[in-house]
DNA sequence: AATGAATGAGTATTCATTCAT
DNA sequence: CATGAATGAATACTCATTCAT
């Protein structure tokens, strides 16, 4: 029983790694069950259709980011660092993943199917709740504003991380100057005092 | 001849609604000739194939952004009234073409042919130094800090921007308050003085 | 009138050098249009479609042949000269039009219409009632077996020609002894006496 | 394996009679399925495209035709026998597939894929010295007239047998003399001793 | 359970032909 | 008469899915 999850996993994995290469319609069924070493036929054993292997594989793909905030989010450590290792940390994973970062997922909306949108949906949500749970401890640290709401603060957090990496992803030519300077944008804002 | 351009263009706004709506490979070449009210052969006649009218439509696409941003940038105004600007724009456009942001158009690097990813990228560096402009305008103004390097400020601003009203989408039950908010936190940022 | 029939003749040409070439399917209207200088409707001016232009190449293509042989068959000459002149002729037209010999015309027999087909084979008859003429004379000359159909030896004459001129452009390293060796096994056959 | 090999020669036959019949263009993958009782994405499993399943059409067929000469060739019989074997063979073969003589193949040069224009005439060559072969055997019988290349003496035999039919087959209404005319022609010639 | 040979629905593209100018 | 922009019927080929083994 265990060892049908592992095969299932197995495909999964096998799976993401195509889609976030080339795409849903790029990858086929064939492709999948190579990289998976296992028949075509099995794939149908496992899975409904192509569909939801991608589905699977997108719920998948969120899943490990949020266990990755959990895990920050729970570690035993400052809110400053915290913030600098969820910076860091998804400055990895993008850079690993770079085809496929949740607003891509999200971008796939005519692929995904409605159920799994909402399923992603709640889990972004999940995701902001848990930053949400790290600025709150900034704010208890007396670190961070008590007096914006935290959500929009995770916002402006999640915003300006993703947007420096895709920048940095865009622009090779890297002249945009180091990553902790957007640290003193985030803390101290852009207007003179 | 001025006809001809017509046509095209016609072609272009038809297709480009159904690729938004529907995504490259869910648009048959048969739908964007229905929706063009022309045939289909005559779609050939004006595009090379399917992947140029794709790759047309994203350039046009962030042609009019850059259109729009560039006016904002060109206006005469004060640094905050342009921000506001931008602000309000963005959020205009977004919820208008909510299926097909920049970063959209980024994601679907499997479908746009390798010369358009790069000139869209580099339409997109325009796009940069148009807000970098604007950021110049406001360090001149004294309100902005002078020692940030302008393309790091103009990083959070899209960033936070960009991801505010992705939550706003994504987030149908508006817990989150006012956009006014974000702007505080982007002149002051988070902690606490 | 005249210049209607010159411009038919020469949409006729163009035409006939590009079913040569190229065959009929991968010969376009447009490719005709374009040779022949005029636009793609004005071949519908003086044919009624592809296909009647490629009857009427083909027509035309025997013509010449016809014309050809006419034209050594009423020289004042012996019968030895005009067997010579006749396997040059044919020798000069196989290499010019190599890719649409009478054979290849009647190969396409699933191009060319019924009807063309028919008067295609009339006219190789008469080419045959030519050629047999020509035997005729051969005869009275006392130089050809009188005692053998004119037909018969006709036949040999062409089919060794033909073969003689096939093997050579199939075989472009020439194993193949000189032309006149050919004309003395059909005077004399290759049995030992 | 064998079994999969016999599919294959399936398609190839059912493919071969309707080329024959109808030509290359005019013979759908459609109708290639149905007449070999098996579905269009399968002929895809055997062959690369239509255009391979031509070429190797086009091979099997001179295969057929020189197997046949090849046994001919082996017989234990006399060079006589051996050439009247032959042309009752030849006979038979044009007539059976009457649309697709080797010359018509080569007509299709527009058609065939260059690798394989190359391999039939491979082809043709061994045939002829296959024939060559038997006018080998006719020069030491004492038959044949040693003092002139066989290749010319084969290429009149074949020229003349191949027009013989052709003209049998064009002209219905038989004119012709019978056979065994050609026969004293190729022995002894057409000249007056 | 696992497989992969067989399948055929689905689609981009071509090109002969038409007809308004 | 001459034209070429517009057309859509026709077709090779792909690939998710099935099912007999």
């Amino acid at each position: 029983m265990d060892e049908k999850n592992q095969k299932r996993q197995d495909i999964l994995n096998s799976a993401m790694a195509l889609f976030k290469d080339k795409g849903f319609h790029n990858t086929k069924m064939e492709d999948i069950a190579v990289a998976a070493s296992v028949g075509k036929g099995t794939l149908y054993e496992y899975f409904e259709n192509k569909q939801d292997i991608f589905d699977e594989a997108c719920i998948e793909y969120v899943d490990v980011i949020i266990e990755n905030i959990k895990y920050i989010s729970n570690r035993d450590d400052t809110f400053n660092n915290k913030l600098l290792i969820l910076f860091n940390e998804k400055l990895k994973m993008e850079s690993e993943f770079s085809n496929m970062s949740i607003d891509n997922i999200l971008s796939n909306k005519n692929i995904i199917s409605e159920q799994t949108i909402k399923t992603i949906i709640g889990k972004i949500t999940e995701m902001y709740s848990l930053i949400c749970h790290i600025v709150d401890q900034g704010k208890e640290e007396g670190v961070v504003k008590k007096n914006i709401q935290s959500e929009i603060t995770a916002c402006l957090i999640v915003g300006a991380m993703g947007e420096y990496l895709r920048l940095k992803t865009h622009n090779k030519e890297n002249k945009i100057q180091e990553g902790d300077i957007i640290f003193d944008l985030l803390y101290n804002g852009f207007a003179v005092k």
